[in-house]
DNA sequence: GCGCGCCATGTAATCGATTACATTGGTAGA
DNA sequence: TCTACCAATGTAATCGATTACATGGCGCGC
């Protein structure tokens, strides 16, 4: 190793500042993690010491000594959601506050959508782990947790019920009933329902919600009416296809997501259909681009910053070993945002 | 520490694995990660105790004493804009194949927009850094450099010229002069533009192309068709009121970004302006959202996974130790995608 | 005046993997 | 047969901070 390639030139260590200061390694260290610990002299003598080695402390080897990484994952389906991109923003603000560092992990980028959580933990050593959506399969979690690899979690958005860890959730099923009494109360009898992707416990709560609405307002409910979808722009433009081929048609949809809502308009609105003099329709989320869409997008509003600041907290209470019972878990309320992609069915 | 809560039991070692194969720490080492330096025989005594073991590296221990982290840190300025995020896509999958770990670090997010990239680096030791947009102020960069502190990093997005390091970017003057050729070209004379905000990089260029695009079309320019604005959607919204309150409108714009391409159409219309009947409106990035908009929206595309890909491989390069020079930068081109928003203007 | 205990600090073990250097046995070339 | 070298493996130092334990000095109570 001679003349290495423009580097960072090897950082000044604990022994440097102790050398400086004239104190011992220890003394450094309490200096720097337990001020309390250290004389007032002594400490100024480090602090100076410090600023005039231009130290910075290697996380690694306290990482190493400590066996504890002061980080935790977030493990997100996608990042380029903005609903996701909004918990994180709350899940930051706590984690800060607490001295974790985040690390984020987005299961759409990672191993060309084969993602085992097994296999990020084996790689990265983390304190904590913050699962979002039903990115991670449960079962995984299970083998996790059966081979007592896993380390304190706390899951946010639904889950499938017989799960043994904390979660933060919203109410899906109150948000789903919410959206079709709303259109209900405008008047719509035939109401269909753009559903999430098959199996996936979100989109299954959506679908319980509405039929429950449906019943909640008398309204009978008709299969040819669920339209199998997903929660992407583009399974919404492929359910408008759908939509337009139909004899008997709904007056008015609730879709699983916004990003849905917005390929569903987007293709009726092509099709010379008109949102929502001629169709009545309504999302869920409130993404930030929902109330700029055109028609602006009646939707069910989740408090996501909310949900990342609970799911922090829950998570690093969790890493201090205080106790989580079921009780730690958090279901959070859900808003109606009525804007202009829905109104009355126009009589026929 | 008596009964801790459940808690991951400690992880076996090396040394358990050294016992179960009744080899060495050095040979189960080499077995891991030389297998070419062990015989046939021992590797395979050696996969079987970790097996048996269920041993799983502890990558903070190898952290220390490699001194590298094996892991590359991106920062970006929003990671709820579809456009980083494909970007990052680009990057997973060239730093994943060259086995990094990506750490996503978000400014928006962290430290309420007080970023600075010393702090970053401080807290988390990484191997390079990957910068994407202005995000990171030139100043910032400049002093870890002199500070001899800076780790191998590459630029996306455009970046002020005096830099030394590389850089990987797109053609964001010749993306704009694009866009107003084809508004020209649509027979467009009062051409208005919505700018990045005051004093961003992209911002500047894509002004300085906007200016470009009007010369060459024979134009004239004219300063109050400057919309000063910036990326969001807000402020798109902003702009279509001072739009609204002009005597003498522009018939069309372009917009430095597509969210306020979005924000600016969707008040047009709301107040009964119609695109592109009635105004034409272009924006710059084609992010997923433009082919589903109301209209669709025409706009400037650019290659953001093959932007990621490169400065992965440029990065991944330099930390190797191949020198990097000038030469390294590169610069991608962009496309035109012409959709619904953009039309000849309507005869008065 | 003596002893107990506490405060501030130092000494050295420790976290778990990598790797420089040492050792062994075997083989090819002279 | 002897030397030189190589391949395979072991021994122990190393990365840099934390922290258990040891030490010395000082104050307080009796």
């Amino acid at each position: 190793m001679t003349s290495a390639p423009s580097r960072a030139k090897a950082n000044p260590t604990i022994q440097d500042v102790a050398r400086a200061a004239g104190v011992s390694t220890a003394t450094v260290s309490r200096a720097l993690s337990n001020p309390d610990k250290v004389s007032a002299q002594t400490l100024k003598r480090v602090q100076d010491a410090v600023a005039q080695t231009k130290y910075v402390m290697n996380h690694t080897a306290r990482s190493l000594r400590q066996q504890r990484s002061n980080s935790i994952c977030v493990v997100v389906p996608a990042l380029l959601n903005s609903f996701f991109s909004m918990i994180i923003a709350g899940v930051e603000q706590v984690a800060t506050k607490a001295g974790y560092r985040l690390f984020l992990v987005d299961t759409n980028l990672s191993d060309g959508g084969d993602f085992h959580v097994a296999r990020l933990i084996e790689s990265v050593p983390m304190d904590g782990l913050l699962v979002i959506d039903g990115g991670i399969s449960q079962q995984d979690l299970l083998d996790l947790e059966a081979a007592g690899r896993l380390m304190p979690s706390v899951l946010i958005c639904e889950w499938r019920s017989d799960t043994l860890l904390p979660s933060v959730t919203v109410d899906n099923a109150g948000g789903a009933s919410l959206a079709v009494s709303h259109l209900a109360r405008l008047g719509h009898e035939k109401i269909g329902h753009l559903t999430g992707p098959k199996g996936h416990i979100l989109g299954d709560l959506r679908v319980e919600g509405f039929r429950r609405g449906l019943e909640n307002n008398e309204l009978s409910i008709s299969d040819q009416y669920l339209f199998q979808s997903e929660f992407s722009m583009a399974s919404g433009r492929q359910a408008a296809d759908t939509w337009l081929g139909m004899k008997d048609r709904p007056t008015a949809v609730f879709c699983a997501s916004d990003s849905q809502a917005f390929g569903f308009i987007s293709h009726l609105t092509a099709s010379g259909v008109r949102v929502p003099q001629d169709m009545s329709v309504i999302g869920f989320d409130d993404v930030e681009a929902a109330a700029y869409f055109v028609p602006s997008l009646s939707t069910i509003s989740q408090p996501t910053v909310e949900m990342g600041r609970r799911a922090a907290d829950l998570l690093v209470r969790q890493i201090a070993g205080e106790h989580h019972s079921d009780q730690e878990s958090v279901t959070l309320g859900v808003e109606l945002v009525v804007r202009d992609s829905t109104a009355a069915p126009s009589s026929p």
